[in-house]
RNA sequence: CGGGGCGUGGCUCAGCUUGGUAGAGCACCUGGCUUGGGACCAGGGGGUCGCAGGUUCGAAUCCUGCCGCUCCGACCA
């Protein structure tokens, strides 16, 4: 590709509208613009990229035993009356009629298309298992789209499902699926990190997430120093703090007046935080909640909607509190309320007289003992786990870091199978219903993740296995006959000899054609100026790291293949 | 859903307070000059000032409504 035919608009200014830096480069680079909110038409140099993301995911695919099919991306609404999600989606879902005002909506995501169609061809135990997959747009009405293709509206998802005759079939399909996941990201040269999800209500012991690391990832997880534990912080479980036995005290009422806040409330009563119960309410589709924690501790709501088994979680508003507790925010317990579910944190359950709210505006109780003085409906783990927390393998303490979710693997069960009936016949003839997994990789959030973790102050730094070329050839005069010869040559040379270059032959000065070179990210650029030429020898800068290499006209595309193999 | 900010040429923004018929830099086109890290000179094209109403002799500017973008928040007691 010759620059001056290459469709690459760069920026000289970051548009105002890119807050993270992924988006922005890619804006400034020439790769996106944006056709509204959270939908972008990928230009010449991020589909490229986005290409070679995919053949890295269908080459790992098909190796595990995956097949290619091709879904709608339009389905109609009855499947997914069928699986009860039509209602259950909610808003995130773009739903559209047709002209005879019949419901479809624009894919999410395919367990019910796919469960449909392979519930209706197989019939035997003989033709599982089954393992398929699509790379398809994907669409979901975000309530915020941002940061780009990070969190767009529209976007590229791979995702293919397995169906197996029972758990155990499920076990290794999952497996292959985790091992392909670590190859297709170690390829695409990421650093990342498999961590343990949470798997919401289908439960079961199956979810892995594949985060790729960077301080801008919207996921936070943790990981031990020790052993090779890693998770979600939604997942993280948490072992219950034990607290030395106490000679259980009379329940007595202090007036606190003002104390808000865990902290105030120490303060005051001169304790510390972790002889405090922290009593949140949260508004559900049932009945509100009381969840308790101790006061140094936050609650993970993730844990607590799964212990709930409800699909709306949210802290309930001040005046709830105030007709449920009689008393404002700051000032609730778990003492002598009625009409709630009480969940307490394991933890919370081995405190001794410890302090909570009154349930009457600026007095606490102190001497509260769990137990003795409420009896919660749920004792359970809804702690949300921190920095240099146990481990809850080996109990070392953890680190924290920031990820970007690029693939998650899931099993699912027999959830849309029972629910879709999608069954088959053993060896004994009994009918049985298939055991499903789904595994999806976010191939533009990929993309986009890759750029958070490879960049510098002048741009984009790919990795050369999804870089959108491998180098830029640059002469230095586009009017010295000389050096337009040579860069020529080494051009054809290059692409003939499978390196994907760009020979930048626009009559622009050196300086911009640089400017570009890094701004796009090429892995390599070749300069060709007076210099090199006088002495024959010809100029490879690495993008990564700045290093400078000489070689001889004679054998410079093996010395360049060599270089490029070892980035 | 709540709140803030913004919408002026392809991009970044000024002009709006105090109404008088639209500007700068970058980008683009032509010519010249230049050519190792976003040059320079000269000339030029391009904007119904987000949309719709209203006030006024006159509206980018004031008023109302709508749309779009963006950020924050949606209460850790």
């Amino acid at each position: 590709m010759r620059a001056s035919q290459l469709y690459a608009p760069t920026l000289r200014e970051t548009p105002a509208e890119a807050e993270v830096i992924s988006h922005q480069l890619m804006l400034r680079a020439g790769f996106i613009r944006k056709a509204a909110g959270g939908m972008y038409t990928y230009l010449p140099l991020a589909w490229r990229v986005l290409r070679k993301i995919e053949t890295i995911v269908r080459e790992e695919m098909d190796a595990k035993g995956g097949q290619e099919l091709a879904m709608p991306v339009i389905q109609p609404a009855e499947i997914w009356q069928e699986s009860g999600r039509w209602d259950v989606y909610g808003d995130e879902m773009f739903r559209l009629k047709d002209r005879h005002n019949r419901n479809f909506c624009l894919g999410p995501t395919h367990e019910e298309m796919i469960t449909t169609v392979v519930r209706s061809d197989v019939r035997s135990y003989r033709q599982l298992p089954l393992m398929l997959y699509q790379i398809q747009n994907k669409y979901r009405d975000e309530i915020r789209p941002r940061f780009g293709l990070m969190r767009g509206r529209e976007f590229i998802m791979k995702d293919l499902y397995s169906f197996d005759r029972d758990e155990q079939g499920l076990d290794e399909s999952y497996s292959k699926m985790y091992d392909a996941y670590t190859k297709i990201f170690t390829r695409c040269g990421l650093e990342f990190r498999p961590v343990e999800a949470d798997s919401g209500a289908i439960g079961g012991s199956g979810s892995h997430e594949f985060m790729v690391l960077a301080d801008s990832g919207e996921a936070a997880i943790v990981y031990c120093q020790k052993c090779n534990y890693a998770a979600n912080v939604e997942k993280a479980e948490m072992h219950p703090i034990v607290a030395p036995d106490e000679e259980p005290l009379p329940l007595e009422e202090r007036s606190t007046p003002g104390t808000k806040s865990i902290e105030a409330v120490c303060k005051l009563l001169k304790i510390s935080a972790d002889k405090t119960i922290k009593t949140l309410a949260y508004q559900t589709e049932k009945k509100l909640v009381l969840a308790l924690v101790r006061g140094d501790h936050e609650v993970n709501e993730i844990k607590l909607q799964n212990e709930l088994n409800c699909i709306n979680l949210a802290l309930a508003n001040e005046i709830d509190v105030q007709n449920l507790t009689g008393a404002v925010p700051g000032f609730i317990g778990p003492i002598g309320v009625k009409d709630v579910i009480i969940v307490a944190d394991a933890t919370v359950m081995n405190m001794h007289n410890s302090v909570a709210g009154a349930n009457k505006t600026d007095y606490h109780y102190i001497n509260v003992n769990p137990g003795r003085d409420f009896k919660p409906a749920i004792v359970a783990d809804i702690r949300m786990i921190k920095e240099s927390d146990p481990c809850p393998h080996c109990g070392a303490p953890v680190n924290t870091a920031r990820g970007i979710e690029a693939g998650q693997v899931f099993k699912l069960y027999t959830k849309y199978s029972k629910a879709l009936k999608a069954t088959f016949l053993d060896e004994n003839g009994k009918e049985k219903l298939m055991v499903m997994g789904c595994y999806g990789v976010g191939v533009s959030r990929t993309m986009a993740a890759a750029i958070e973790q490879n960049n510098d102050e002048h741009g984009i730094i790919w990795p050369v296995a999804i870089a959108p070329y491998h180098a830029v050839i640059v002469p230095v005069n586009v009017k010295d006959i000389a050096q337009m010869e040579l860069a020529e040559k080494i051009y054809t040379e290059l692409n003939k000899s499978g390196v994907d270059a760009v020979l930048d032959d626009r009559p622009e000065r050196a300086g911009v054609k640089f400017k570009d070179a890094d701004l796009i990210g090429y892995p390599l650029k070749i300069t060709l100026g007076p210099k090199a030429l006088n002495e024959n020898l010809i100029e490879v800068k690495v993008r990564k790291n700045g290093e400078i290499f000489f070689f001889a006209p004679e054998n410079f595309v093996t010395e360049i293949k060599t270089l490029l193999k070892k980035l």
